[in-house]
DNA sequence: AATGAATGAGCTTTCATTCAT
DNA sequence: AATGAATGAAAGCTCATTCAT
């Protein structure tokens, strides 16, 4: 009389795993992940992940499009609301600081495959970003054309934007920043990016 | 009597082998990078590499001190010049713009060692940001008492600044941009990094 | 269900592996002696030996544990059973040379061992040799106290029975003399023990 | 004009590398005494070895020649000296504790060599310890016709001496006792011996 | 379904030897 | 004659993956 494994089960242990993955990948980093201890971490047999993944790419592969996703929405939403557009920039960034604590190792191991060399493995990162990064450049335009923000070539701002709210978010893993500040750092970010975009700017004039 | 090897062209082969390592570590990152290959690229003999080198991560962190003193000199050099800051900072964006792309393989690896998750093979890579940083902060600290430009933390200023030059220079890399823009690229970076942080900025007022 | 492996299983493997790399290192030395080779003689993988030791010194320290303590409870039976003085050298020397024999290679390499220059990997054959050195020199300070034995350093005596013993068992792998004679030959090395530490010229008639 | 080197130039530097290898050979063993080392060492150039010695192996087997046939000279000596045996053997002891102290690397490699297990390195051993065996069997042989020494296999005989002899010279090495009482050791081994094979237990009272 | 013992490809590093100078 | 920079074969070890149980 064979388990039953129901399509719940299942899920639930793909997530154990990529869990586990996660943790090991963000302290010793793709290469370096120790199938083994990936598994002892997950509280399962070796040869069980390779039930549920087909290797060790497909496991990375599957944890970059889990942490991808999760960023698109966060764009997705904030973009999409009702709010104005300096409440919609404030929204990201708290959304993104809160994203980078809540999922810390996930989020270390996006940015480490979004800056690693390695194309293969960046190729899920790389097709969230894009999603998140069209989507982005899509409100721009209207906006732009709305005159709500000041005229920009909106890919070159859509960027910026992603860049700058990445960059912050590493802030406290690369310079070991207490995480309690973290609210007021995007504020900060939020208020910087406004500053850029802001109708009004006119101060550009000084730069060629 | 022995060939004699003067100090030159020590440093001369040792050049040979970073670059031959930068290109390998570049495409395939450290892990995977193999001494072997980047003995063939340098066109040299497999040992030969460990009569320059102590071991392989020593190539690594000596091609890492090398992209950081790069990029921190040019920090230096900006900052420091006798320019007004909208064109100290249209300065800045450019130089990194360009040296990204002579010294592409050098700042891809820096990249990924930056937002990589290996500790000591960071440590350089936080050694040189980190004197970027101070350098930039304490040019930022006196600029906003001498009213030029706009109240912020200067901390977080220094990081976004070079948060977003990093972005910048990332992007052809990542979205497979054309490089002929560079130039415009860098200067809309500039103009907006100057539109969040001019004197004349009351913009922010609309932020909580 | 996993495989179930018992430690009589275990132990069973331990000792095929020690087996094949004794006979290896009985005919290459330490340092020559191969890993794959050993792993080939052995019918596993190369892989299976970290298995079941550490590296490939853990191979050989064990294999001199085994030895060392095999010879150590020869002597130990030998010198505490119920037999006059002459007999018990007998039975010491027919032991050695019987030992030998039947365990040739990791004889040769606790020989190799002893006399080698390799402190580190020395340590369990002088940890085993002082053992049965020890033990060997108590006994003999009973008998001459007791005035069974000629008067002598108990301690110098003690080192030149062990060292007779192991140059006769030595004997037949130097000179490659034929191993039929093995029982005259540790009557003769017995005799002359005998001769040298009994009390009076006349117990050599003793032995046969 | 080429620099003259006589041949006893040649001799004498073929010695300094000798001295060097021995050095080296006697603390790490033959596999793992590295080239370079024994070159600076020496005093001389890496390549400078190979226009003395063919290869490594004929470094060593130079070494082991030069011990051997010292050693032979020694058993020569003694043996054929017009004294009573029981003060060739004790010359026999003293001289060979002698040798061990002054040719102490030397007398290591020759030791390590003898019991170690590669062929090729034992062959120069064993044809000078074949020489050394042979004298002694012989003079043996005339000592046991003439009534001088015990009845005994000459050969086991001969054997057992060179055995106890190498033992004792080697006692300092393994227990790390004092050098001061070589002396003392050696005439309780000539004692010893002699008693093993005096015609008539008296005799042991001519020696000291 | 689950396991972990077994495997072997692939890696870094060492070092005896060569040879241009 | 003397040198030491250069070489590449060879070795130990790791770890993703397989598969018998």
């Amino acid at each position: 009389m064979p388990k039953i494994v129901t399509d719940s089960d299942r899920l639930q242990k793909r997530r154990i795993i990529l869990d586990a993955a996660a943790a090991e990948i963000a302290r010793y980093g793709y290469d370096r992940a120790n199938i083994n201890t990936i598994a002892e971490r997950a509280g399962i047999g070796r040869g069980t992940i390779y039930l549920y993944y087909t290797n060790k790419e497909d496991v990375l592969l599957s944890l970059l499009n889990s942490i991808g996703s999760m960023i698109d929405e966060i764009v997705c939403k904030c973009i999409n609301s009702d709010q104005s557009w300096p409440q919609k920039i404030r929204d990201l960034a708290l959304a993104f600081a809160q994203m980078a604590l809540d999922h810390n190792d996930f989020f270390r191991v996006h940015i480490s495959a979004l800056h690693g060399v390695n194309r293969d493995i960046g190729q899920p990162v790389a097709f969230w970003l894009m999603k998140s990064f069209h989507r982005l450049t899509a409100a721009l335009v209207q906006a732009i054309q709305e005159g709500e923000i000041f005229l920009y070539d909106p890919q070159t701002l859509a960027w910026i934007i992603l860049g700058t709210l990445e960059s912050m978010a590493l802030l406290p893993n690369i310079l070991n920043l207490s995480e309690s500040l973290t609210q007021e750092r995007a504020n900060s970010l939020a208020t910087f990016i406004w500053q850029g975009i802001a109708p009004s700017a006119k101060n550009n004039m000084v730069l060629g």
